[in-house]
DNA sequence: CCGTCCATGTAGCGTTGCTTCATGGACGTC
DNA sequence: GACGTCCATGAAGCAACGCTACATGGACGG
């Protein structure tokens, strides 16, 4: 930037240091272009330049891809400083000029998508200046912050049971708590309940998402209080699906609390459980150049403001 | 740097940026010119394209020159923190790599470049990849701050009697506070005095350098406390010429301890100000892009430590 | 009123970096 | 063990960008 003294960007351009940070996220150099809309060999090309005008090797091949060199890590985590640095600076020229424009990436699984979203959009629908692109990802409870390479905004699940890792550079802002309930068919013996213990329950046919989903994890828990594995009859993520099979009666399941209340009141009864603490944490994940741009800080409170009636 | 989004990088270049900055420092194109070795029609042909591609009117102009508008001068304080945050991620890279690279532009006083510029080389000898030049710049008190455009560290003097005042986007790190004493020729009759006080030497003839420099500033203020006007006789800012004229009995001065004591003891006779702390602040200022570059810092430690002796 | 200074256009050139296509190595499969 | 596939990289060609050098046109000062 500045010509005199060592001048390290005079060799170096921040956009060809970018694509090495991608490339840290992503793992391969097919994965950063398509990431970018650019050609491999563009990608490819740019390391190389990186490394030449740098005079240090920053990948070296690894099988059928690439792996990053020491020397490649520690830019690759340079370039996601100088990423925020950026994104703050064009954050605070936005706010300088009023409008605030861009296009954000929102990805969230299903039931999330479902409770927030419709709101969500019409909290928007003031900002004319600001595109949402919505898109469904439901992946397994430590795969949330891996989304985030790919989205500005994730939300993310988890049951409550377990503390928040520690999840790198990735910044977390807490949604909502949703309580997980057990769903039973409407003429179902402990309908009537206004709660049931892990021991009323444990004996039934389950069905659960698959493992290491936040459900399951929660079933495991009521399987260890009441000292007895759970039964589990059939796996699924879609909760429609594990609704429509609570209410003809091939089994119960736990299901969130506010989603389900939503669709499927009158047609299956939702009983809390006792003694248990069940519920999951949902939660908004971004990396933090992508966090510090004002149209992603517009969509997150948005977000934020729409799970509020929720959070309890 | 980020593909998706809103993209404020993918049509401005940070270089671009720089010159912004550069303009609002510097005043005008042509300076920023003289200053980054570049044409004119370089600086403004990156200006035009950055206006054209953001949209906004940056620059105007102002007679003979340009004038920033106000977009323009927020946009140039953006660049400030953009160049801040490029300099501080080279800086890590640098320190990853080990090596401390660069060339460092220092400006000195004459008295103070007298005083550490030797065994300031003699500390950096140890260390072979730091270039350092060195230039003098003597100006009268206020107008220090503005040659950190110009260099990487300022050497710069106050009299001690005034608090620092608000320097805006410079960083200061303290040298030493030098004592001002009264130099008299060596058949004098207050010379073999331990002290002398305001009223005891305000009626002889005053050498002093022009107004507004810290030694002038101080002797207005022993006039204040004499309760009668200085009679100046002679105005320069060579201090050896000054040292000349008061030995050879031309009139007295005021005098910094150490940078005389190292040259003339022997030629003249240094008394001490009694009833009035006269003194000079000696500082380094940088820009905050050049304090984050690592050779900047390891110059600025050397030269903390070889003002130490000096800093009671 | 003229000379000087400053900024900005214009022409032309060099460099850079992209796309497309071809090559070559590594892995999985039949 | 040979083939197909996947991935990264090299080469050729092209387009765009940004620079230097020079010319133009206001604005200030003598």
């Amino acid at each position: 930037m500045d010509v005199r003294g060592s001048a390290l960007w005079e060799r170096v351009d921040v956009a060809h240091l970018a694509v090495l940070r991608e490339l840290a996220e992503h793992g391969s150099v097919t994965a950063v272009a398509r990431a970018t809309t650019m050609s491999p060999s563009a990608v490819s090309q740019r390391l190389a330049t990186l490394q030449r005008r740098l005079g240090v090797v920053l990948v070296e091949r690894a099988g059928r891809g690439v792996r990053l060199t020491d020397a490649g890590r520690a830019l690759a985590g340079i370039a996601a400083s100088v990423s925020t640095a950026l994104a703050a600076a064009e954050a605070e020229w936005q706010d300088y000029r009023g409008g605030v424009a861009g296009t954000v990436r929102l990805a969230t699984f299903h039931s999330a998508g479902e409770l927030l979203v419709p709101g969500l959009l019409d909290r928007l629908a003031a900002v004319p200046d600001i595109l949402l692109e919505t898109f469904d990802e439901d992946v397994s409870q430590d795969d949330f912050a891996g989304l985030t390479a790919d989205y500005d905004i994730v939300v993310a699940h988890r049951s409550d049971d377990v503390l928040a890792p520690a999840r790198g550079p990735v910044e977390v802002r807490p949604l909502l708590r949703e309580p997980l309930d057990v769903a039973l068919p409407l003429g179902h013996p402990l309908a009537g309940r206004s709660r049931v213990a892990p021991a009323d329950v444990i004996d039934e046919d389950w069905i659960v998402p698959p493992a290491e989903f936040p459900l399951d994890r929660v079933l495991t828990a009521i399987a260890a209080q009441a000292g007895s594995p759970a039964r589990v009859v059939r796996r699924t993520t879609h909760l429609p699906l594990m609704e429509k099979l609570v209410a003809r009666g091939h089994g119960i399941a736990l299901l969130p609390r506010h989603t389900t209340r939503d669709r499927a009141e009158g047609r299956l009864v939702l009983v809390p459980l006792a003694d248990l603490r069940a519920g999951r944490v949902i939660e908004a994940l971004m990396r933090p150049d992508r966090a510090a741009r004002r149209a992603v800080q517009v969509v997150l409170d948005a977000l934020v403001d729409e799970a509020a009636p929720y959070a309890a």
